[in-house]
RNA sequence: GGGCGAAUGGCGGAACUGGUAGACGCGCACGACUCAAAAUCGUGUUUUGCAAGAAGUGAGAGUUCGAUUCUCUCUUCGCCCA
């Protein structure tokens, strides 16, 4: 007996998918379609276990949705502009291009190894021209409805490489590569209107049912709808100042109020321009970074005013007024009106200050109540408010303080969104560029369509510093219509080419437009959407927001919600080592002996950490070239599916894979057993059994395709490997363990395709596989497992025929000597009965 | 601090609408084969007890004939937001 050679059979599969181009797929309005998506990938470099885990599970289910003869579109492509490619650039002195496309050739083979079924025919790049040129084209679409707009806003700005750094650049407030302090730098940038859609974006996440809740309510919290008041304070002050517009969610609070704080941005600090001070103080809020988290963090800092703002529910309370570091111009009208007793932000301003503070809520009616250095947030009731006191907080007291605003005209009523303007401008090279110009006075002119794509310009050699596209003089100049014009030099972030590229599969080849209509209109929306849960918010909240965009004004486009089904898998996580330096140690660097894990070179024993999920930094990958190479494609994708269930995090193991590759193994041995049984040509026989673990086994595993409860699969597989090896020795008729056997290697095919396809055609089977029909008949037992309880305890387990009575149950009960003793001096206070499934006998 | 979720053997994890807790796998133990080892195959494996039995799903309560499953309180951990 042979042992089952993987590497032949699995290259020899790839081969013939490949020449056959079994994966590839038309449009045929004749079937109905599945479109089968996995998050495709940054081209770093090499596979990640991420990778294998993510389109295993994907390729399970559209090997599945194949079988069960649907049209199945499943494409790969590349998320390949960005950082790293930069990055990778500065260091090894070559150009991004350079170095992605040698990542993705790599790649491309690495993944093909995996035995997907892709159809490679769709391949998309976000960095080659005839992507971009689309996105470029969108960009100006979006720009004529009125969806682009360019303001001043801060970035995160590094003085010593004199650079713009992405929020994970900053470290502790530091440049990642600098260590200077980062600062806030204004700078004119591009922004998509997302805002604009903030109650399409809510309201439709209702309509996704097959998204898991959890991802559902991080982008209503990332939304974030508020209701609160508009309130309109009146200024008192010898500067042209007569009122500030404030949004809050707590009116209510109002009495408590004891200043206003407004941003360094807002209108009114044109009439502090010229004071010293002042533009001292400007520069002090500059050293913040510009995440809402370094904000929070930061000292509150403010500027004292000489305004006064008059509270509007008595006018005779006065309070000054501030700048202060912690408000942002993006949030609301740039303007707060701080209640300490109730804010801890505000009580610590108003502590440095020396501001009053006046609780205005207590938890009880009638107590005493005072605040030290806590704020009190909680329930309650008010007090010291006047006409508002004992007003139940927070439902009532909102509500009746908005009413009794509005009634006055003091304040209005107003829905809010946390939700901010997606800032699209990247000061970096390897991105798209920004379809735009600027003429003589600086106002910005499009490029025309028939100028596109605006391409990036080769170039030999990242300088360390700033933006290269900044520096190049002769790409900068352009004239349009006759004008001279330059071009804007920011390039578009990445996370909107990752915005449509699952339109672009449906048409990948389009060179008119970004796709065909007919075409998205027969594949979208993408029926599942596979991949990490690290994309709960951005992504997918911009993918959902551009359909929003493309459908705006726009009869042919009518496609608001892109992925009708999201999945999202967990991590693959090792366990991490170290030596006795604290240095983290990889693991092929050890060996194993008597469990114990040692250094290879010096023998020296190492700690063995927790298992965490896989990264560079902590040593703790492993390489899926190598572990494909040494077990094969199918026993890796047994392993990533085995353990645990596909939601939560894997362990990787060495005995886990080990053990999916012997199983691989078994499954050979078996398989040839029972080829030698058909060859034996047994005469027909009425046992039926075998048809009844088929398709008990057909039944489950259809169940847990279904359910995404892969690793149940696998059990399912153990099972019926165990059950197959048993019945085969009782001399089954030939036609009936083909047929049956076709049916299970057809089922195992998704997981292990190479291994099922080999053996298929071991059989001669040729003909278009499909997913087998469960037969239930084979189901029906006549026989079933009664369960026996007294006062709620499992007795015994007896067979009985189905539908028994309970008076013959009681029979039998009283019959069997290691049951009657239950019953023997008792009285039956009770009886519940549950036919085919359970008695339960009360007594006292 | 707020929101969401989780907790089951030595480990990863099963248990569909409340009805046999621990499927399946790993590990471990014993046995077979072997001069021996590896590989392979077989048996066992929640705890306790010789056994009958008893206890047992993070802790405590509740609902129920019956709770891993439902409700409440608490503890710990994870994720997201601040």
């Amino acid at each position: 007996m042979e042992r089952y050679n993987f590497k032949e059979t699995e290259s020899k599969w790839q081969k013939i998918w490949e020449s056959e181009k079994t994966f590839s797929t038309k449009v045929d309005k004749n079937k109905k379609k599945f479109y089968c998506l996995e998050m495709f990938p940054y081209p770093s470099g090499k596979i990640h276990m991420g990778h294998v885990r993510n389109y295993t599970i994907g390729d399970v289910l559209a090997r599945y949705k194949t079988l069960q003869d649907y049209n199945v579109l499943h494409p790969m492509g590349w998320d390949s502009f960005g950082m790293p490619a930069e990055n990778a650039a500065r260091q090894n002195k070559l150009d991004p291009k350079t170095w992605t496309e040698k990542n993705i050739s790599v790649m491309k083979i690495q993944l093909k190894k995996l035995g997907l079924s892709i159809d490679w025919d769709k391949e998309i790049s976000t960095c080659s021209p005839d992507y971009y040129k689309h996105q470029q084209e969108f960009f100006l679409e979006l720009y004529d409805k009125g969806l682009v707009y360019r303001k001043e806003s801060y970035v995160n700005w590094d003085p010593v490489d004199n650079t713009v750094l992405a929020n994970e650049q900053v470290i502790d407030g530091k440049g990642w590569r600098s260590g200077a302090i980062v600062e806030r730098k204004k700078l004119n940038q591009w922004f998509f209107k997302i805002t604009k859609f903030s109650k399409e974006l809510l309201e439709s996440l209702d309509t996704l049912k097959n998204w898991p809740n959890k991802v559902k309510v991080m982008q209503k919290n990332w939304i974030g709808k508020s209701f609160g008041c508009e309130i309109k304070f009146k200024i008192e002050s010898k500067k042209d100042i007569s009122e500030i517009a404030c949004y809050t969610t707590r009116p209510d609070t109002l009495f408590g109020m004891s200043f206003l704080a407004v941003s360094v941005d807002h209108s009114i600090a044109k009439f502090y321009a010229d004071d010293l001070e002042f533009i001292k103080f400007k520069k002090e809020c500059s050293k913040t970074g510009t995440t809402e988290e370094s904000i929070a963090a930061a000292d509150k800092l403010g500027f004292k005013t000489d305004l006064l703002a008059i509270n509007p529910l008595d006018e005779n309370i006065k309070v000054p007024v501030y700048f202060a570091n912690f408000v942002l111009m993006d949030y609301g009208l740039g303007a707060v009106f701080g209640c300490p007793a109730h804010d801890q932000r505000d009580l610590d301003f108003a502590i440095k200050y020396n501001l009053k503070i006046t609780p205005v809520v207590r938890p009880k009616k009638d107590k005493v109540f005072s605040i030290d250095d806590k704020a009190f947030t909680d329930s309650g009731y008010l007090f010291n408010s006047k006409f508002l006191n004992d007003l139940k907080v927070p439902d009532e007291s909102i509500s009746k303080t908005i009413n009794y605003l509005e009634e006055n005209n003091i304040g209005q009523k107003k829905t809010n969104y946390r939700l901010k303007d997606w800032g699209i401008s990247r000061q970096r090279y390897w991105g798209c560029p920004i379809p735009i110009a600027y003429d003589e006075d600086n106002n910005p002119v499009k490029i025309p369509r028939e100028m596109l794509p605006v391409q990036l310009p080769k170039i030999d050699q990242l300088s360390s510093a700033g933006n290269p596209l900044d520096e190049m003089k002769e790409w900068k100049n352009i004239t349009i219509d006759g004008k001279k014009c330059t071009r804007e030099t920011d390039t578009l972030d990445t996370f909107v080419d990752s915005s449509w590229y699952f339109l672009r599969f449906c048409s990948p080849q389009n060179n008119s437009y970004g796709f065909k209509s007919d075409e998205i209109k027969y594949w979208m929306p993408v029926d599942q959407y596979i991949g990490g849960v690290e994309h709960a918010i951005l992504h997918l909240l911009y993918s959902r927001f551009f359909m929003q965009a493309l459908s705006y004004k726009n009869d042919s486009f009518d496609l608001k919600e892109p992925f009708s089904g999201l999945f999202t898998q967990g991590m693959v996580c090792h366990e991490t080592y170290k030596d006795k330096n604290n240095n983290w140690v990889s693991p092929d660097e050890l060996i194993t002996i008597d469990g114990k894990k040692f250094l290879k070179n010096n023998e020296e024993p190492v700690k063995v950490g927790p298992s965490e999920s896989m990264s560079k930094s902590k040593k703790n990958t492993i390489d899926p070239e190598i572990i494909i190479k040494d077990y094969g494609a199918d026993s890796v994708r047994l392993f990533i599916l085995s353990d645990s269930p596909p939601e939560k995090d894997v362990q990787w193991s060495d005995e886990g894979i080990k053990s999916s590759y012997k199983f691989v193994q078994k499954l050979w041995v078996l398989n040839e057993k029972i080829n030698e049984e058909i060859s034996k040509n047994h005469p027909l026989n009425e046992n039926n059994e075998l048809e009844k673990i088929t398709n008990k086994f057909i039944k489950e595993i259809t169940h847990n395709i279904e359910n995404f409860s892969y690793n149940k699969i696998i059990a399912n597989l153990h099972e019926i490997y165990t059950a197959l090896n048993k019945i085969i020795l009782s001399k089954i008729e030939k036609k009936k363990l083909i047929k049956n056997y076709k049916k299970i290697l057809i089922a195992m095919s998704p997981i292990i395709p190479h291994f099922s396809c080999e053996c298929l055609e071991m059989m001669n089977i040729k003909e278009k596989l499909s997913w087998p029909d469960v037969d239930e008949n084979y189901l029906l037992e006549d026989h079933i497992k009664f369960i026996i309880q007294f006062n709620g305890k499992t007795r015994k387990i007896i067979e009985t025929e189905k539908n028994t009575s309970e008076d013959l149950l009681i029979e039998k009960i009283k019959e069997d000597t290691k049951l009657n003793k239950f019953l023997n001096n008792k009285n039956i206070k009770k009886k519940i009965f549950i036919p085919n499934k359970l008695i339960n006998i009360i007594t006292n």
